[in-house]
DNA sequence: CTCCGATGTATCGAATCGATATAACTATAT
DNA sequence: ATATAGTTATATCGATTCGATACATCGGAG
C-alpha cells in the first residue's frame, strides 16, 4: 500500500523522499517512517515504476515513469480490503478513478462499515446483558467503537450524496 | 505493545494462543496475526514472564508468572505515546491502574486529542482558503479527521466525568 | 460418509516501525 | 562572532508485525 501511495503522490508532481513523507503525513492518517519509505523508493525504482533525478542540494527528486502510471491505475482498481487506512488512501486518489466507478467504491465501503456496526452493537449489547461483567473501561471502548462507526457512516453518506449529485449534475 | 496486551489478558485468566487472538480481537481495535502472536508468546516465555502448561487436546494454556505480573505493572505506568491503539490498550487495562492515577491517564489523552484537533482544523481551514485547491475527496478526509477527533474528545469527556464521580463517590 | 468450516499451533518472507547516524543549513540567542 | 538548537535530508539497523500458508483435528450439515 505504501507503493500505491508513493505512486499516487508522485503522479501529482515530482517529490523527494523527505517531501513524500510530509505529504503522506499531511493526508492525516499515516505517519510513515523513513525505514519504510526509503526502501520502498528503492523497490519502486528497481521495478522501473519511478526514476530519480538529482534535485537541488542533497535532494533526489523522484518522478513516475509510464509503467509506474500504469501500475498505479491497476492498483486503483484492485478490490480493497476493509482496512481503514487502505480506504482512506484509496479515497485520497479517488479523483483518478473513472467517475462512473467512484460510487461503487464508496458503497462497498458503506457495506463494510455497516457490517462493522452490527458487530460492534452486538458485542456492546452482549456485554451489557451477558453473564460476563466487563469493567467500565471495556464498556467504554465498545461504546466508542459503535459511536465512531456510526459517525463514519454518517460522514460517508454525505460523501455519497455529494457524489450522486455530482454525477447527476455532470 | 503486544507483550503488554498478552500479559494483561493472561492476568485475568490462563489462555492458549488461539484464545488470546480471539480475546484481543474482541477488544475491537486490533486484529493481531498469528505471525505476531506465537513469536510473542515464545519471547515472553523465554523471558520468564509467562509459562505454558499443556491444556486439553492440542492446547497450550499460558499463565502469567510473578515476574510477568511485575513487568505488566511497570508497563502500565510507562508514559504512553499518542498512538490510538496504545491508548485503547491502556484503557482496556485501566482497572489495574491505581484509582488516583487513572484520571491523569485520561487527561493526558485529552490533551493529545486537543492538539490533534487543532492541527486537523488548521489544515482543513488552510486547504479551504489557501492557494492550493485540493479535490473533494481530500477535503472530505480532512473533515473526517476533524469530526472524528471531536467525537473522540466528547466520548473521552464522558469517561472523564464518570471517573470524577467515581472518585468522589468512593 | 463426506465435505466444510471452526479450532489450534506453527513458520516464512516481506513490510513496517522506531531509533539512530550523519551532515548541512537556518534562525535565535549570547 | 559564535554557540545552540531545530529543521531539512538521506540512509541503515534490528525488531516487530503482517499476511499467507501449512497442517491437523473436530463437529455438524447434507
Amino acid at each position: 500500500m505504501l507503493d500505491f501511495a508513493i505512486l499516487g503522490l508522485l503522479r501529482e508532481q515530482p517529490r523527494h523522499g523527505y517531501e513524500l513523507k510530509r505529504a503522506l503525513g499531511d493526508l492525516g492518517f499515516w505517519q510513515v517512517s523513513f525505514g519504510s519509505l526509503y526502501p520502498a523508493l528503492r523497490r519502486l525504482e528497481k521495478q522501473g515504476f519511478i526514476e530519480a533525478a538529482k534535485g537541488e542540494g542533497r535532494r533526489k527528486a523522484y518522478r513516475v515513469t509510464e509503467p509506474g502510471r500504469i501500475r498505479f491505475g491497476e492498483m486503483l482498481l484492485e478490490s480493497g480490503d476493509d482496512s481503514d487506512r487502505d480506504f482512506q488512501l484509496r479515497l485520497a486518489f479517488l479523483g483518478y478513478v473513472a467517475p462512473q466507478s467512484r460510487l461503487g467504491v464508496l458503497e462497498d465501503r458503506r457495506t463494510a462499515l455497516q457490517d462493522r456496526l452490527h458487530g460492534a452493537r452486538r458485542s456492546f449489547r452482549g456485554a451489557r446483558s451477558g453473564a460476563r461483567n466487563p469493567d467500565r473501561y471495556r464498556m467504554a471502548l465498545m461504546e466508542r467503537r459503535v459511536r465512531s462507526t456510526e459517525a463514519d457512516i454518517a460522514w460517508l453518506d454525505e460523501l455519497i450524496a455529494g457524489e450522486r449529485s455530482a454525477a447527476a449534475g455532470a
